[in-house]
DNA sequence: CCCAAAAACATTAACGATCATGTTAACGAT
DNA sequence: ATCGTTAACATGATCGTTAATGTTTTTGGG
């Protein structure tokens, strides 16, 4: 006839157990200011005794928020969205919020019902790397009026928060290292065409190399996925005495490098691979590269101040932040 | 003087719009069987006109159901975690959860926290890779009466629900690799003592070598984290003959051949590193290493399937899952 | 043609918390 | 002594949805 001893304890038992009403302990719990200092005490103390665990279900459909957070990438099996989403999972926790994780697989269909069960959640806001920019799921997100953060995508003239790294001086950077380590036929190298990331970092690129006096057909430039496709180009680049290569990022140097290892070919003798994002200071069990660094903790962190900003202040003016980078050398 | 315009349709706009009940849409838009074809048809149609989405507080208030999961692990800067993690999403969301994700860091205070965390939202089950057994974390868990799985951890003796590869049996294919392909002095390299897993490894790893006929003095063994503490090792190794090297996981084992072709040894020459998860068949931007297939999609499947079971029917006898491993051999 | 049963919808009461107001008592100032 | 103020708590409504029942209306069997 007794109720469920399972039945986690609610406000109603610690009210019973203290003799004060629901509202009074809810007050109590949350530490307001119009409960006397002991009562909230006593309550408090009861509560933690009673083993209650505010059920965020009921305080977040009463309140309007619910101190969640959703994160949109495309893959967590790429290790460039898996170290940033831990870094924002750090930092939203700091802050109280809770993170739900979707993967769109760079598929805008799934993207769309990951912003729709985003918004089904009632999350506060949204973080996402958006697939494209024609991207469905973001336009929805625009008229849903619910706060988001694009993460290290930038549309020019946009109006939307976002976050995003140097990536023009990145390219330049890069470019520089390698002319300064003496390569004088030099290409880029890209996978995917990346949204502006990938043209802003080929822009700096090609300026550094310009500014060094490197003539335009010592400059290359490919984007392609196809792994015969991308040996041939390497190879083809390689004959003609190209010696420095320029990833579109950490992962694809890799990709590059063990692609170049697998077909007898030596690195960094044959060719200099340099990649972007500076993975490896955040992990440690890769072939060591130069990289250019675009600080991914402080995107992480720069990303949560954002959405918390929009969430307290919905009426801000767009927010849209460059990370500087710079370059971390690695060569023996 | 009229509402906010903003705000999201809810059923009651729908109703409104319709002329039927809050309930009668309620149950139309969950296709119950007591609301005619039509009339449920039309309902669809007019709330998917209004852009109307599913409150999943309000519901999941009401219903004692949130279809949502929590995954907590140690990081996601492995990647063994977050491909995990990302296999695990793709599963959950086919059956219409969430997913929250939750880092421990390998702290058990964090962990804590975290199960707390999980609780308060009121997830329908979590999927944990507990620091330790003697966990708090686990414990609150057991407690707590909520369905959770143990991913890639199995406790002798435990009662908990659990999904885990069978690491004795891929232990002992590691061994049996190295000692067809011609080495007869291994031995084997841990950097954590991941309870249980990295001894069962090694049970099997040392049997197969006993089954073979090498003899304990060329059957090594280290438990290190310490990166010069480890290349102290691999060089007493290397010097006393030991040309055979099995890693406790792929992510350990490139961090080792990092670390020795840094020190200007040669892989496998030298000394030939196997490890264990086969990563390589999610990812493709490292070196090629023979490894151990514990078929991580396998376990995500199993994982989701079995949090599903108990949350149907809690009174479930434990289950736990052995996974089949074996070997893929990327030797030259 | 009556009654039982089913179909199709409506009504009411939760779910567990928080918000906006009430209420009471104590206190100090005038 | 009166009034206003504040401290400390109580009351009632509400968030948006679903579960448990009601209430009609229709249908079919004898």
């Amino acid at each position: 006839m007794g109720k469920d001893p399972n039945r986690p304890v609610i406000l109603q038992d610690i009210a019973k157990a203290t003799g004060y009403t629901i509202n009074t302990v809810s007050r109590a719990l949350k530490d307001k200011d119009d409960i006397s200092r002991e009562t909230c005490a006593y309550i408090q103390r009861v509560a933690r005794e009673m083993g209650y665990v505010r059920n965020y279900l009921a305080s977040s459909l009463r309140s309007g928020r619910t101190k969640t957070l959703a994160m949109i990438a495309g893959s967590m099996m790429n290790p460039f969205y898996a170290i940033l989403m831990d870094l924002i999972q750090r930092e939203a926790v700091q802050y109280g919020y809770t993170l739900f994780i979707l993967c769109s697989q760079d598929d805008p269909e799934t993207e769309l019902k990951a912003v729709q069960m985003a918004l089904s959640r009632q999350v506060d806001g949204i973080l996402i790397t958006p697939c494209s920019f024609e991207s469905p799921a973001l336009s929805l997100l625009r008229e849903s009026h619910i706060p988001f953060v694009l993460l290290s995508r930038f549309q020019e003239g946009s109006r939307d928060d976002c976050v995003y790294c140097n990536d023009e001086e990145g390219g330049y950077l890069a470019a520089r290292h390698l002319i300064e380590t003496g390569h004088r036929k030099v290409a880029m190298l890209t996978h995917r065409q990346v949204v502006f990331s990938s043209r802003k970092r080929f822009t700096g690129f090609r300026q550094a190399c310009l500014d060094a006096g490197i003539p335009e057909e010592d400059i290359g430039y490919a984007c392609l996925q196809d792994p015969d496709e991308i040996l041939a180009q390497l190879k083809a680049w390689i004959a003609a005495g190209f010696n420095g290569l320029f990833s579109f990022c950490d992962v694809e140097a890799w990709g590059t490098i063990t692609l170049l290892e697998n077909n007898g070919f030596r690195v960094p003798d044959d060719l200099h691979v340099i990649g972007f994002d500076n993975i490896l200071g955040y992990i440690n069990f890769t072939k060591p590269i130069c990289s250019v660094d675009c600080h991914l903790q402080d995107e992480a962190r720069i990303a949560i101040e954002l959405i918390r900003n929009r969430i307290h202040d919905p009426s801000l003016p767009p927010q849209q932040v460059v990370i500087p980078v710079d370059f971390v050398s690695r060569c023996r």
